[in-house]
DNA sequence: CGGTCGCTTGATAATCGTCAATTGATGTGG
DNA sequence: CCACATCAATTGACGATTATCAAGCGACCG
């Protein structure tokens, strides 16, 4: 991890690795106030930890680029994947409650990140308090996030999970504008199992299956989604986990025709 | 749903439903001003609907007593509890962020709760932006809460689940100050299976197992914790759900003896 | 008193995890 | 520069966990 301290007197300078990276509906002045409080840069290489789950919480993280994951560690070792995240998104805010950070965020890929340490914004916040009606709305909306996590995880077939994945990542990417019927997973298939709450082989056989299918071209880790349909009518419940090549009911094909 | 307006002559008067039920480290003028901003209590029965998911975010809601679940609906109408509140939580921020609730709240049993307007609310957080600080902090809580549930629905079995369930809500009454190791679930079977991404039949056999056990003691939905030891065994992964008695190797059996 | 609802318990089956073997890619050291 | 080790991914066979289906029972309510 090499640390890029920003001198004080260099902060208001053009360009900048938040400029792009703040939300859009953030007034000039606190925007530049935010700008200015940004304290380094931070670039890791794929695998190295950013934070640890339990240390002291001091500083907010934007990503600029590259990705994340945050794993949350059992007593006992077990572990769980229970977000990504991605340019543009804050982490570390979770760890504000109990003042300890509750995951670990570990580079999924080469990444580039701000640094604030919380005296800084919380010096902002004293200058204007619309920050803090920021940080709340991005709590809130991580939050609606978890819950919908929640409701993969447990309402969910291995099938239907996959397909949400997919389709809300498209969604994701179609929103910040990008190009979003082709993009790169940074996880591997273990990471994006222990994500969904399935194992690798699961997901290698489910992205296998669906590439069979001509629903998408899957190339490492590069997706390309070919037809967004096969994808809805998988998450509507459709579709099942094929054993191999398919002797089932007519009912349960029905949905596979539509690939 | 029974609504009591609080005049706001009389919001100052004592004893006021808010008493007792808002943080601790709340001080002494802001608590003040939060119990004069409660606008209404309302009284819901077993089976009532809060909030609808979907509708204009307007209020938030502090559980004076009984006990609520948030649903979370698919598209497909296919639905998952993602959370339970009890008296002294929050309800609704989650909304904040879309300014649209993001589940239904539905009463558990016979319950009382405050209602706040985000009018009231925004404006208290001008005169004294403490609150805003604490409302952060209640959803960062509420986020890292939500990751737990993350972890719990991906990677645990359906013995680890329950104990982890009944340790965590022991806890909760423990440091709520309240009597801990006897406790009423106010959910059904199939409510707690919903929130555990288990099965209704699931939840009803490991209860009956860990009362065979001697573990827990159940009586309809009252139960209580006799020995926390093997509870902690099945949370270590150390057990298994046993089809019928048991013809199991030792190793697995072993944390069963501790029973 | 009949009916619904919540719960229990058993039998059966399906989804998905585990184990294993193989391949290709990547990187490292001789 | 090649051999070797390591890691991610694929694919198949098998089995376990847990859902589903079904029947029965007690409690509560109208």
């Amino acid at each position: 991890m090499k640390r890029h301290p920003i001198p004080a007197h260099f902060r208001s300078h053009h360009p900048h690795p938040c400029d792009g990276n703040l939300p859009a509906d953030l007034n000039a002045v606190l925007r530049q106030r935010v700008t200015e409080a940004a304290e380094a840069t931070l670039e890791l290489s794929r695998g190295e930890t950013l934070v640890h789950s339990g240390m002291p919480f001091k500083h907010l993280y934007l990503v600029v680029s590259g990705g994340f994951k945050a794993v949350e560690i059992g007593e006992d070792g077990q572990s769980q994947i229970v977000s990504f995240h991605y340019a543009r998104e804050l982490m570390g805010l979770s760890g504000f409650a109990q003042q300890r950070y509750t995951t670990d965020l570990i580079a999924l890929a080469p990444s580039l990140i701000c640094e604030f340490s919380m005296a800084a914004v919380e010096s902002i916040v004293g200058a204007d308090r619309s920050l803090l009606n920021h940080l709340l709305t991005y709590a809130s909306e991580s939050l609606a996030r978890a819950e919908h996590d929640q409701f993969r995880l447990g309402s969910m077939s291995a099938t239907q999970k996959i397909a949400s994945f997919l389709l809300h990542r498209q969604e994701q990417l179609r929103q910040a504008g990008e190009k979003c019927d082709q993009f790169e997973l940074l996880m591997t298939r273990e990471e994006l199992g222990s994500y969904l709450g399935l194992s690798m082989e699961t997901i290698s056989r489910l992205l296998s299956h669906l590439q069979e299918l001509g629903v998408v071209r899957v190339d490492k880790r590069l997706i390309e989604i070919l037809s967004e349909d096969p994808l809805r009518a998988w998450l509507d419940g459709a579709v099942t986990l094929p054993t191999s090549s398919c002797h089932k009911p007519a009912a349960k094909r029905a949905a596979l025709k539509l690939a």
